[in-house]
DNA sequence: ATGATAAGTGAGCAA
DNA sequence: TTGCTCACTTATCAT
């Protein structure tokens, strides 16, 4: 968003943004006694803190919003390439199946032709 | 959210939250001379209307991400039961296959036994 | 003007 | 206190 002037109220004192929002708070507190600031100072030092940390989360949070949603999108792809590639083994197998089929039947057809006994329990053996 | 105090200036006249997003222009710009506002007054209501608008689009937009990702979802869900429905017949057809292949393997050895030739061009029939 | 979206802000919850 | 997420606001872009 970039807004064209700064949207919180100018530091009361010199840390950048980088500093507070890293500065763990007990070091935040040294340097506030160090200098001498009043309570309002501080309160407005820690809620400019509160303020930077917040903006991380919020960018934290809209990353992971996408990174989630570009997950869930490839694993579709991936699926949709595993269905072709199972509906194209299913084709093949009912071909092979056909084929299988066509050359059983075609060799009992022989057998009767011929006038061959053939054993009761064929199809189940 | 729903903050405790109404986020925008009070109203400089008494016109609701609704009726103010859904009036048209022409319609608002009667009203505002009906009762007689002066230019400030008029640009903070405009204003006021266009923040109202934005609230709109703003919700409009998180349902809307909300929506696609639920499709997304259920898209992923319809998706794997077609894997596990292929895969399924895949299984079915793999054993019909072994199936198919042991009879007719039998059948040829059943041939063989009896010393009964087969046509040489059996399994391309 | 209208609508959509990215970034920032504060409220409120959870740990 | 910290981190996350929601609703809201504002800036910005496109129509």
């Amino acid at each position: 968003m970039n807004m064209m002037e700064p949207p919180l109220s100018p530091p009361p004192c010199d840390i950048s943004d980088d500093e507070l929002v890293s500065i763990s708070v007990r070091d935040l507190n040294r340097q506030l006694k160090l200098r001498g600031l009043n309570r309002e100072d501080i309160i407005k030092m820690k809620q400019r803190r509160r303020t930077l940390k917040n903006r991380g989360y919020a960018a934290s949070c809209r990353i992971k919003r996408i990174e989630q949603k570009d997950e869930l999108e490839s694993e579709r792809t991936t699926e949709q390439v595993d269905i072709e590639k199972l509906a194209s083994d299913n084709r093949s197998m009912r071909d092979e199946i056909d084929r299988l089929y066509q050359n059983y039947e075609a060799l009992k057809k022989f057998a009767i032709m011929k006038n061959i006994p053939l054993p009761p329990d064929l199809d189940t053996l």
